[in-house]
RNA sequence: GGGCGAUUAGCUCAGUUGGUUAGAGCACUGCGUUUACACCGCAGGUGUCGGGAGUUCGAAUCUCUCAUCGCCCA
């Protein structure tokens, strides 16, 4: 009110269009001043006119340089009243002034009412009080000059960002550029370096060492904001603008890691500061983690108090489990939804992890000295199934390392290890173990400890403490500590007639377990098997014996092409193959019936499916030919399989 | 107001050159103390991939639109 210095009403507005231009008399003060018309009144908030405190708010600020308006600061630097206020008002805390100003008003009558509304002030979120918008002489970078090549940098590709998508943010910022306040009124930082000269404050000295004659200047008593500092931090940290060895090895460097939210007041700033400071950019790659949120979605905060001590997650889950969990939990450029109970998915594959090698230990003899080479060794097909695996599973971890998804490759190895290493290999390898051919034992051996020691090297950056431990135990004599070891690039063991092989020798084993399941057989107790098959399947099984005699629980086996079902067997097709297991009274005609009926329906949604897009010509002309070619297949191994369950069904009948 | 993002199984989420019989963990159901692990094993059920339209031989994946939710704007 005592800082005005004009009314405002919309143009648009006809109610007050014919005042426009002339003045009134402001209460109290005694000031005239205008009626101006400007778009930002919004005509239908309160009256429609709005009084104008260029000096006090951001918004009549803009107003007040658009028409010219005059500027009066009423407010000494406590926010108190100064002696631009009418002398009742001078040194009044500006609570006291509103109050007094008020009081007044109503006083000679020209308060017609009050209401209460809610605005939009803003609070100190330290000292928690209503900010007082105030005009002071603040100085501000010009931007202009540094955008340019920032901005190239990313948009040619010469730095990344992952995920991809910040990019957006960035570009809408630097091309809206506006020129940075760098003033600071604040009691710690570094004072700004400018200068002004007391006879003559038109007079401006700017410089790092300050005018030669100090006792004629008096230097600005604001301080840099903080990234004014922070936005050299990639030479900086160095000895810049010495050009010593560091800052070569280490300008540019290669990535940064750091959070979304700070895009545009750090690392579009390194960026440009980089290339006017050092002619280069300072870092190719920039990676933007997850920001952790509570279940609510609230960002985990100190002040909140909703954020727990990690120290308490580690005591109760371990560091490598809390490390793993989160960012197995963390997608790829959003946010995470925190949980504790999250990270018993982390602290579960750690246990796995130890007791898988735990298991390896117990069977290899002390001081055994008899790896075998397994580049010359004659292998089983689940050694040479594991192997490849385990190559595919360094492959596909590099890989998502290199595009930065980090829960990605987490994931790669969660399910290397306990899918294919603990769930099969380690079983295939106790038949190894407790067998009696001791070759198959030391290659199993040899095998195991491979796949261990990959694990181990691969996961360390993500569970340095557990794998170090772990790695002490496995390693090579010579080996270095994993935390200075060569990483592992590439594994050359990749061999797809294994591993089409051994998902058939699983899809065997798993569904001789899903029978006796079905049929409350307890999986402990061994069945007899029946399998109707060609020669070349028999002599596939015949080579896997073993593996199915034991991680199958099977007694008797016999094979044939013309073998003819057992009375009182449960069925199952698989790879074309028929399998009979011999349950006697055990077995549930209605489940069979049912579990058929359903595989059939499956079969015949799937098959229409295909033969859908076979009768189609546009897609037999314009679709590749592996494509067509697999759906051939497709349709060939369902119909054969569509015609074994219906016969086996009829059977039933 | 401007910009960005999300919406896939009960829950939390994977799923990038568009072609998989749509996945994982948790939760759930049944069985199980077979000499690594019950922080476990085996087997199992679970989806109109937010709605609508379009491009395409083919869409969870690309385009448009609507809805809901979220974040950012010195």
């Amino acid at each position: 009110m005592l800082g005005d210095t004009a009314i405002a009403v919309h143009p648009e507005d006809d109610r007050f269009k014919h005042l426009i231009g002339k003045t009134v008399t402001l209460p109290l003060v005694d000031r005239e001043i205008p009626i101006i018309s400007d778009d930002y009144v919004d005509p239908e908030f309160g009256t429609g006119c709005v009084k104008v405190t260029p000096a006090h708010d951001p918004n009549d600020f803009a107003m007040g340089e658009r028409h010219d308006l005059e500027f009066i600061n009423i407010m000494n630097d406590d926010a108190s009243l100064n002696s631009n206020v009418p002398e009742k008002y001078r040194g009044m805390t500006r609570e006291d002034a509103r109050k007094a100003v008020v009081a007044d008003l109503e006083l000679v009558g020209f308060l017609d009412k009050t209401e209460d509304y809610i605005n939009k002030v803003g609070y100190s979120e330290r000292g928690h009080v209503p900010i007082e918008s105030y005009m002071s002489e603040q100085w501000f970078m010009k931007m202009e000059d540094l955008v340019k090549p920032a901005m190239n940098a990313v948009n040619n590709g010469d730095i990344k960002f992952h995920p991809e998508h910040w990019t957006k943010t960035y570009n809408h910022w630097m091309g809206n550029i506006k020129d940075w306040c760098i003033s600071r009124q604040l009691w710690w930082g570094h004072q700004i370096p400018v200068w002004t000269h007391k006879e003559d404050s038109s007079k401006i000295h700017v410089s790092v060492d300050g005018p030669s004659d100090p006792e004629n200047w008096n230097q600005d008593p604001d301080v840099l904001d903080t990234w004014a500092s922070s936005w050299l931090w990639p030479m900086g940290v160095h000895a810049w603008p010495e050009n010593d060895a560091n800052l070569k090895k280490f300008y540019p460097t290669d990535a940064i890691v750091t959070g979304p939210d700070i895009i545009f007041f750090w690392v579009a700033r390194m960026i440009m500061t980089g290339y006017e400071f050092m002619g280069d950019l300072p870092f190719k790659d920039v990676y933007f983690t997850s920001i952790l949120r509570d279940e609510t979605g609230r960002k985990l905060s100190k002040s909140l108090g909703n954020s727990p001590n990690p120290l308490d997650l580690f005591d109760e889950f371990g560091t490598d489990a809390v490390r793993f969990g989160i960012m197995l939990m963390a997608p790829q450029g959003l946010d995470v939804m925190f949980s504790k109970d999250r990270l018993d998915i982390g602290r579960n594959f750690m246990n796995k992890l130890w007791n898988a090698c735990r298991f390896v230990q117990m069977n290899i003899p002390e001081n055994w000295d008899n790896e075998i080479d397994l580049d010359s060794a004659d292998l089983d097909l689940s050694e040479q199934w594991i192997l490849s695996r385990l190559s595919k599973t360094v492959d596909d971890y590099n890989r998502q390392l290199d595009r930065f998804h980090f829960n990605e490759a987490a994931k790669v190895l969660y399910e290397f290890t306990w899918s294919d290493f603990c769930d099969w290999y380690v079983e295939i390898a106790k038949t190894r173990f407790y067998g009696d051919d001791e070759t198959k034992a030391e290659i199993a051996r040899t095998v195991a400890l491979k796949c261990i020691r990959t694990i181990l090297t691969l996961l360390h950056p993500y569970s340095p403490f557990i794998t170090e431990e772990l790695w002490s135990h496995f390693k090579k004599v010579d080996a270095l500590d994993l935390i200075v070891a060569p990483w592992t690039k590439s594994e050359s063991s990749q061999n797809e007639t294994a591993e089409s092989d051994m998902s058939l020798l699983k899809d065997i084993i798993t569904s001789i377990r899903s029978i006796k399941s079905r049929m409350n057989v307890p999986p402990s107790k061994f069945s007899d098997l029946v399998v109707r098959c060609d020669t070349n399947q028999q002599s596939f099984l015949e080579t896997q014996l073993d593996l199915i005699k034991q991680l199958a629980r099977v007694g008797e086996l016999s094979m044939g092409t013309s073998l003819e079902k057992p009375g009182q067997s449960a069925t199952a097709v698989v790879g074309g193959m028929e399998l009979y297991i011999p349950l006697g009274g055990l077995v549930d005609l209605d489940e069979e019936k049912a579990r058929m009926e359903k595989r059939i329906k499956e079969i015949n949604r799937l098959i229409s499916g295909i033969n859908g897009k076979l009768s189609n010509e546009n897609f037999m002309n314009r679709a590749p030919e592996q494509v067509v070619a697999k759906e051939k297949s497709n349709l060939e191994k369902l119909t054969e399989e569509f015609e074994k369950v219906t016969a086996n069904l009829e059977m039933l009948q």
